[in-house]
DNA sequence: TGTACATCAGTGAACGCGCGTTCACTGATGTAC
DNA sequence: TGTACATCAGTGAACGCGCGTTCACTGATGTAC
């Protein structure tokens, strides 16, 4: 992507990021199922053999930026954290909130992590930010008094937090809940805060 | 689809149903994304330009399989209610686990009903038939005593209950819930449902 | 019952399209001496 | 500081592929008389 007063130089800089960039603009505007390797090279205003030098091929990028939205999600339900209240139970509820928040902003990118074939699922690099974003849910879990899993076995306090979050963002996402996810902000995040805590055992 | 012991026939008889089918099939074996026109008239044992006569074009045909979709939806929901207990609790923490059901054992179909942009969402069958089942889960809830809407809002019972059972289908679906979805049957239908019935307000 | 004819359902060849990938190339960069 | 050279990053033309759609056609069916 040249920047508007920027010489077109024939070493990018750093084309990798850019591309990135242009992938996830280009899947926001196409979707998932529209998506393709020409249309981010031409987005970023690069031929559209130069992708396979950083990535591969295109399922490489697709599962590059896959990750990086792991960690958008991630970061999402962190920026709702920081202003909430920092007692356990508001920050859980205020990441539940950050994780619908997610999928309304980016609906083909929550498609894309949530409901894809294309990436490459078994990628560590995938692998590893999909395991930190849940890994902080569980985290606000145990800290807001529940248990989660030994081994491999997840506890039910977890499991519906995540569930009662995951089925807000999809709802949401599919434009299935209109009724809640068009309410003025507050009432919206009121709305959906009495629904996560629904989730929670015991009333704080 | 000719049965073995037939003679292929010019007129197939009931072609459109055989396509329906065939459909479903080639979108289970090769997902939303992998899913072509040209493939499923193939699996039917018909020329690729067959198809046109009864669903116009390819959105057609997928437009058809959703809706179609949301009918063994409801109906997977009505399998889990019929064995159950008469008292609403009873019959809509069924509804839930048919809901659940449907996800794990059709995850394509279920991908194509919820996300997906292939289908036309505006198409009056298809709106028609997901009216259907999901006023089929919101009737269960004011039996189990929740309110449900005036107008176009949703209560908080019937939001809870559905993002619920909606967010465990899509977590199970796409594999991220192993830790209850491969449980033996009865312990995976006991967790699912202590899950589920969080989203209720009174312990009946 | 038989024949003519309209309508319908399926065929198969052809079309143009956009796709991902490959490949020989070339311009830019960095390093060794 | 200057030159030679290896390496890297991007180009652009070409490839083959599968796709959805179109179209003239033909076989089957049903109906009117």
């Amino acid at each position: 992507m040249t920047e508007p007063g920027d010489k077109p130089r024939y070493h990018h800089g750093d084309l990798r990021a850019a591309l990135l960039a242009a992938a996830e603009a280009e899947l926001a505007s196409s979707g998932v199922e529209g998506f393709s390797l020409r249309a981010v090279a031409k987005r970023a205003g690069v031929s559209h053999a130069a992708p396979a030098h950083h990535f591969g091929d295109a399922k490489g990028l697709l599962t590059a930026l896959c990750a990086e939205g792991f960690r958008l999600f991630l970061a999402s339900q962190q920026m709702r954290e920081a202003p909430a209240a920092p007692d356990p139970r508001s920050q859980l509820l205020a990441a539940g909130l950050g994780y619908i928040d997610f999928a309304e902003a980016s609906p083909a990118l929550f498609r894309l992590m949530f409901g894809s074939d294309k990436p490459r699922h078994d990628s560590p690099d995938l692998f590893q930010a999909g395991r930190a974003a849940f890994g902080h849910l569980a985290d606000q879990v145990v800290a807001a008094g529940g248990q989660v899993s030994q081994k491999d076995r997840i506890s039910v306090d977890a499991a519906a937090v995540w569930a009662i979050a995951h089925g807000l963002a999809a709802l949401i996402q599919s434009s299935q809940m209109a009724g809640i996810a068009n309410l003025p902000p507050e009432q919206r995040d009121a709305a959906l805060s009495a629904i996560l805590a629904r989730a929670l055992p015991a009333p704080g």
